[in-house]
DNA sequence: TAGATTGTTAATCGATTAACAATC
DNA sequence: TAGATTGTTAATCGATTAACAATC
């Protein structure tokens, strides 16, 4: 299907195609040309086709796309067509908004367990999940398959945690601590840099004026 | 100063390079190449000069940069020689979280109130902070300067909460729920959008093996 | 002074946009 | 069939990298 790289400009767009295609569906618009989608989206309807082109060709001349469809194709590119299995390392109010966060279940993403180091937390519950000692982390993930580690544990013991983790042979990692992960070529890491982000705002609230796309 | 428009893409380097420099500042290190930090940084010590020097020349020839000026400086760029306060709007576990994180604080980020709307938070404490009934939203950006508003709430009421939050003056919003917020081009938004982040990991997953930058 | 390294211009590379033939 | 809109190639634009003269 899809060739050697696509580039990661064109991987930061489709979850937001994906969003999009997703409240169509909702409105229950059947059908959508790149034109269109390109009005909604404040995009050019070039690049969507593009986009889309780099997967193949999921239109139809004449017609545009079937919204359903795209939908379903796009969730397939973006490995949305399983479930994932998310251990969260680390029960402070960042592990347990994610965990609380229902919307993750319903795409599939499914937090199968929430550790921590602190005695006061372990045996404690969130929601309907008991916190689990962090030493049982390696014991753990011999019996059950882990797809995803999310380090929601302070910056100063975030690599340690990520090297216990890849360890384990866990493969794929969602960072929230602000460091920069080295780790393994094998071991994919995603991070959310809240801090980073921050910074932006302010920058943009400094030059407001002079802004560019 | 700065011209017209710099690009976003320089932009999003720019905390990266202030986080760096942090570090070296912490270590003792006094002086440092373009070529040095291009190792470090895994990036090339061309784009270095290229970014810094949209903003200025802050190198010497022969010399390099002195990190503890030049530090300063980003900070200076990216709006750090300030203090800013932050509201927020929504108490769960993800406002709580960001309350909580004391990092932003020594940055100068100041959270100075937080509101929700749920009777059975309203008047309990984050830390020595009290939450505060939204209804007072409005009487307390009267009253008091704020430069950011952080939303933390469910998806379906985000909109609504911004465009109280933007009647109220506020010219930034810092914004955590997953739809994109429609508002007047005189008001920055910076959005975390946790669950593309959650979809580009799980892509990257799949595509483990055929990796691009 | 000689060596190092910047600031900056020029060359390359990649991503976006435009155009249009193919085709539903 | 005529009209619409894709898939795809070509043109443009912007960002990254390379090169080097300026200069500390």
């Amino acid at each position: 299907m899809q060739k050697g790289g696509i580039s990661s400009a064109v991987i930061k767009r489709l979850p937001r195609y994906y969003r999009y295609l997703g409240e169509l569906l909702k409105m229950g618009i059947v059908r959508i040309s790149s034109k269109e989608l390109s009005e909604r989206m404040n995009v050019t309807a070039s690049q969507i086709r593009q986009d889309l082109n780099n997967f193949g060709g999921f239109g139809q001349q004449g017609y545009g796309y079937n919204v359903e469809f795209l939908y379903n194709e796009i969730a397939k590119i973006l490995g949305l067509d399983r479930t994932y299995n998310i251990i969260i390392i680390g029960a402070g109010n960042l592990g347990t908004a994610i965990t609380n966060y229902t919307n993750f279940n319903k795409r599939g993403f499914l937090i199968t367990k929430v550790f921590d180091s602190d005695k006061n937390l372990i045996g404690k519950k969130i929601g309907d999940m008991v916190i689990e000692d962090i030493a049982h982390l390696e014991d753990y993930t011999k019996e059950n398959k882990v797809d995803i580690a999310a380090i929601t544990v302070p910056k100063e013991v975030a690599m340690d945690v990520a090297n216990r983790v890849v360890d384990c042979g866990i493969k794929a990692i969602w960072n929230f601590a602000s460091v920069e992960l080295r780790l393994p070529k094998s071991v994919v890491v995603e991070t959310i840099h809240l801090s980073d982000s921050l910074m932006r705002l302010s920058y943009s609230i400094k030059n407001k004026s002079d802004r560019k796309a």
